[in-house]
DNA sequence: GGCGTTTGTGTAATTTTTACATACCGCACG
DNA sequence: CGTGCGGTATGTAAAAATTACACAAACGCC
């Protein structure tokens, strides 16, 4: 009988430090390969969907259009790494940002095998302003975009439809709108991402019977007609009353 | 005026070649980091949730139970690796299987920065025979699993919440269950892995509503009751009828 | 053949979803 | 300052979906 029942007896003892080697050993023995993090960075304005763009810095896709990317550091958290890219290029990181998936074709990048961590965020337009224009970095119709630098068709399109189902069960949407909304905008921005067409009455219903929405008593301003209430979202509510059991249906 | 708009004039114009290398060059100055797939292969016996596991290979961990994994190769796609770990532990290959997260802890490995991509999968424990025992590759029971190797403990955590979302959304739940099933097998499925109690008549309302049950006319044997209808599910007329819009709600 | 256990089925009450029309407000304009 | 335009705000009736709930029938076992 073993007295450590940890350790068989039959394996000499050895310390954490020769362990601790033994794994770097089996972690050096694998291939490695370079990634980096995409950002798909949505945005709102005039009733469409952007999404933040630069040209390719690659000159084989010379005039493309390109998610803004970069490589994660040695030892840097992917997340970290999709913060830093945002960052780097709206000035902003306290936003909502989710990984989405991880593309991994290995032809996807002409240079060789290149990972990619795709991450979606969604920011404010107005709220943010550009910190450079670098690139011709703006803010590109989402309509329309095709033939684009690597595989950032793809990971878009992918993003997308993410957008669109996520949109459906989490309020991660109203990042698009200014802090203070009306209920049009709100339903604009569901009816353009989603592109659907929504009763105007059904879906007022539907928010204020989800008691999420704060009245500021304020009022559009500068519109030609009647000014709409403005709303805020009560993003702490939201977070309190998380169902996880919401009933199947496929 | 530049006569090709593609081409700014003060660049000397590349060929393909130097361009492709220029591509290999950057591709080359990015940090490399070693990444591994890891599989959670659910499956489900006896009324209960199991997830497919082996004891940890790397010593340090001796004893503890982990995912089974393996890394990427150096030009090969995620999801065939993934494919790989399944078909190298169990024989199978043709099952559902789905990308669920990176998981970029440079922590999160002992012997270094390892990145992982979990793959979830689903199969029947009796259509499919374990090709082996080595590592003490068995079926656990979900419940009550803690202190695996690695991240596995958050990966497996993740992974089951995974689970429990997509299947109220996608029938991908049945490949877990039996080609031919009772539909009082696919209650008790639903009820284990959602952790919830239903209502029986109201469950087999709701399938039959979809319909997507294809009644074989067989019934249950060897049961010391009643013998149930068996039914297979209509994965094909699923494809076909996938709907978009579901509704805004959260 | 009776007991224990599980299958199979319908209905009424409630809640949710859908479709739809009219009065109100602010601005622009003559 | 009255009228018209455009968009906001609001309620209700019908339809659909969800919930709660009870009893007869089938098989194995003894």
């Amino acid at each position: 009988m073993n007295i450590n029942p940890d350790i068989p007896a039959t394996t000499a003892v050895p310390g954490e430090k020769e362990l601790i080697e033994e794994a770097v050993a089996l972690v050096a023995s694998y291939p490695k390969v370079p990634i980096t993090v995409d950002c798909v960075i949505f945005g709102f304005d005039e009733n469409e969907l952007k999404v933040l763009l630069i040209r390719s810095d690659l000159p084989l896709f010379h005039g493309k259009w390109s998610l803004l990317g970069d490589f994660a550091g040695d030892q840097e958290e992917l997340d970290d790494a999709a913060y830093r890219v945002m960052r780097s290029r709206t000035g902003m990181d306290d936003v909502y940002l989710e990984q989405v998936r991880t593309f991994s074709n290995p032809k996807r990048h002409p240079g060789g095998r290149v990972l990619t961590v795709a991450y979606c965020s969604l920011l404010n337009i107005e709220h943010h302003q550009l910190k450079t224009h670098e690139n011709e970095l703006h803010w590109h119709s989402f309509n329309g975009l095709k033939d684009m630098a690597f595989d950032h068709q793809e990971v878009l399109d992918y993003c997308y439809k993410w957008l669109q189902k996520r949109m459906q069960e989490h309020p991660l949407g109203l990042n698009l709108l200014p802090d203070k909304f009306s209920l049009r905008e709100l339903q604009n921005l569901y009816e353009v991402v989603l592109n659907v067409k929504l009763d105007r009455r059904n879906f007022r219903k539907k928010f204020f019977s989800m008691d999420l929405l704060i009245d500021t008593g304020e009022y559009e301003d500068d519109v030609p007609h009647r000014p709409g209430r403005l709303y805020k979202f009560n993003f702490q509510k939201y977070e309190k009353n998380q169902r996880s059991w919401i009933g199947i249906d496929f």
